[in-house]
DNA sequence: ATGTTAGTTAGACCCATGGCTAACCATTCG
DNA sequence: CGAATGGTTAGCCATGGGTCTAACTAACAT
């Protein structure tokens, strides 16, 4: 089963500066700047997290202004709900028989 | 929240040759060569993705005879299971106020 | 004792990732 | 207009991850 949305997903969250800026959006959306204002990085460095979680689909942005809005894409981590599930209930299953 | 154990395991789970691994174990026991052999590669380097897991605590695994038994650890999943629903919730709560 | 099986160790290689600086646009403010 | 703000693009660099081959060890089979 080689899927590759999970392999994105997966690596996506493997990043904390990215599960932070998660855990951000999930309060509501925010302009680059002040996702970034916590991470002591480089802005050039920052905004290469947030196009790898918008490629991967987890966040979604629009300009506006001089700014741009990012905010989560509030399905995107379900697959990895649903893979950590499965793999829960087979080994349950697994289990019960020894 | 820079949380390291978050870090390796979804590291972990971000290849498919891992994940494939841990599909496998959820249904029981193997051994080394029996988990390598759907996955064209050389051991070596299928060696290196049970070191990842086994040090990062996924699976554990002990020496029979000349093979090595690797096995699921059963527990290990359950932190990522908890920051998902945390996001998710976290969502949900702040979808409801707009 | 010899050969075979199953891992293991060591070393090398390549490319993707994550970080930087410097220079550049586009929008808004005074 | 001119300066400041917020992003963006381009190019560089170091490290790490995933792969390989070659050579070795330990256990089992004959």
């Amino acid at each position: 089963m080689a899927n590759h949305s999970l392999d994105i997903l997966f690596a996506a969250l493997g990043d904390p500066t990215r599960r932070a800026i998660i855990e951000r959006l999930a309060h509501g959306p925010a302009p680059v700047k002040e996702l970034a204002a916590p991470h002591d990085m480089a802005l050039p460095s920052f905004l290469q997290h947030i196009k790898i979680m918008e490629t991967g689909g987890i966040i979604a942005t629009r300009k506006e202004g001089r700014q741009r809005i990012c905010w989560m894409e509030p399905n995107a981590l379900i697959p990895l709900q649903g893979w950590l599930e499965w793999q829960r209930q087979a080994w349950e299953a697994q289990a019960r028989k020894s």
